[in-house]
DNA sequence: TTGTGTTTTATTGCCTCC
DNA sequence: GGAGGCAATAAAACACAA
C-alpha cells in the first residue's frame, strides 16, 4: 500500500475503512490454504525498532513496510480465530502510542516543533508508525503547546497587572499624604499671616508630632518634614510673608488652586473623592508640581524620580487602569 | 460498577504558500 | 492544484470519585 493511502488528509477515506480494505485485500489475495494470521504475519514482518510496542493502532502495513508486526504480541497458544476477531475488533479502535514512542516524539518536538517531510518519514520508520500519524501527533502537540503558551502569557500579564495595580494604590496613598501635608503647610502659612507666622513656622520641626502619624511615617513626608519648613523658615528670614507665599507656591497650577480668599483662604478645598477624572488628573499634576517645589522630586532617597514621573517610572497621567479587565 | 471529566488520537474543512 | 498547517470537533482511552 502506498504511503498516505490510509491517511490521505482532508477528504480521504478514513483510517478504519483503510484498515478494513487492507485486510480484505490480504484475505482475498491468498491463493493457498493458509490461515488469515499467516497471511497477515507474512505481510508484516517483525520489527527491528525498539519502540515498536503493541499499542499503536497503525502498527501494521503502510509506509513502514511491515517493520512492526501486530502479531508479535499474540500468544501462539491462543485460539487463532479469536485472536483475529479481537484484532479486527481492536484495530477499529483508537490505540494510544506507547510511552517510549511518546517520549521519543517529545524529544524530537523539543528539538524542532516543525516537521519536515524527511524527518517525518525518519521518525515514522524509527517508531513503526505511519508518517501521517507523526504529522498528526506534531500537529496536536503544537496545539497543546500553544494552549500552554497562552496560559503562561495570561499568567504573566496578570502578574504585571497586579504589580501595576499595587503601585497605583501606593501612589494614591502617597497622594493622600501629600494632600494632608499641603493642608498642614497652608494652615501654618495662614497662621503666620495672622501674625503668629514666624514662631509657628520655626517650631514646625519640634511640633511635628502634631502631624498625622501616617504622614510622618511616610518616607516621602519625612523628607518634607525635615526640608520644607527649613526652606520656608529661611525665606521668612529674608522676605516678608507675601513674597514667601509667592515663592513657595510658584507653580502656576498651584496658584490656580491656591486662591486667596481673604483670611479664610484654603488650598484644595475640594474633597478628593468628589473630583472628576479631569480634576483628579489636574490634582495629581498639582500635587507633583508642589512636590517639586518642595524639593523632593529628585531627592537622593528616591532615585530616578523626575518631576512628572512616579517612583515606578511611568507618567502619572498614564494611570488609567480602566482598560484592564478579567 | 458507573457516571463524568480529561487527555489523546484522528478527521474534516478551510486557508496559505509554492 | 497539491501539500501542509491550523482550528474545530469527534471519539476512544483513561482517570477517578461516588
Amino acid at each position: 500500500m502506498a504511503p498516505g493511502m490510509l491517511y490521505g488528509g482532508a477528504g480521504a477515506s478514513n483510517y478504519f475503512d483503510g484498515v478494513l480494505i487492507q485486510k480484505q485485500r490480504v484475505m482475498s489475495s491468498s491463493t493457498t490454504t493458509t490461515t488469515p494470521k499467516e497471511h497477515l504475519g507474512s505481510l508484516f514482518a517483525p520489527a527491528s525498532s525498539s519502540f515498536l510496542g503493541s499499542s499503536s493502532m497503525v502498527s501494521f502495513g503502510g509506509v513502514n513496510g511491515g517493520k512492526r508486526s501486530f502479531f508479535d504480541s499474540f500468544d501462539q497458544e491462543d485460539n487463532e480465530a479469536d485472536e483475529l476477531g479481537e484484532y479486527l475488533h481492536q484495530s477499529e479502535k483508537k490505540r494510544r502510542l506507547t510511552e517510549n514512542q511518546v517520549q521519543f516524539l517529545e524529544k524530537s518536538f523539543d528539538e524542532e516543533n516543525k516537521l519536515e517531510p524527511e524527518r517525518k518519514v525518519q521518525l515514522a520508520k524509527e517508531l513503526g508508525l505511519q508518517p501521517r500519524q507523526i504529522a498528526i501527533w506534531f500537529q496536536n502537540r503544537r496545539a497543546r503547546w500553544k494552549t500552554k503558551q497562552l496560559e503562561k502569557d495570561y499568567e504573566e500579564l496578570r502578574n504585571r497587572y497586579d504589580t501595576l495595580k499595587s503601585n497605583y494604590n501606593n501612589l494614591l496613598k502617597e497622594k493622600e499624604n501629600l494632600t494632608a501635608e499641603v493642608f498642614q503647610l497652608t494652615d501654618k502659612l495662614l497662621a503666620k499671616e495672622k501674625g503668629n507666622g514666624q514662631l509657628a513656622l520655626c517650631d514646625t520641626r519640634k511640633n511635628s508630632d502634631a502631624l498625622p502619624k501616617e504622614t510622618v511615617a511616610d518616607p516621602i513626608s519625612r523628607v518634607e518634614m525635615s526640608n520644607v519648613p527649613a526652606r520656608v523658615h529661611k525665606q521668612q528670614q529674608q522676605e516678608d510673608l507675601s513674597s514667601a507665599k509667592s515663592d513657595v507656591f510658584d507653580s502656576e497650577s498651584v496658584h490656580s488652586t491656591f486662591i486667596d480668599q481673604g483670611d479664610s483662604a484654603y488650598v484644595f478645598e475640594t474633597e478628593q473623592s468628589e473630583l472628576s477624572q479631569d480634576d483628579d488628573e489636574n490634582f495629581s499634576k498639582t500635587m507633583l508640581s508642589t512636590a517639586n517645589l518642595l524639593g523632593k522630586a529628585e531627592d537622593d532617597d528616591y532615585p530616578g524620580r523626575s518631576s512628572n514621573l512616579s517612583y515606578f517610572g511611568f507618567p502619572v497621567e498614564d494611570q488609567g487602569f480602566g482598560f484592564w479587565t478579567y
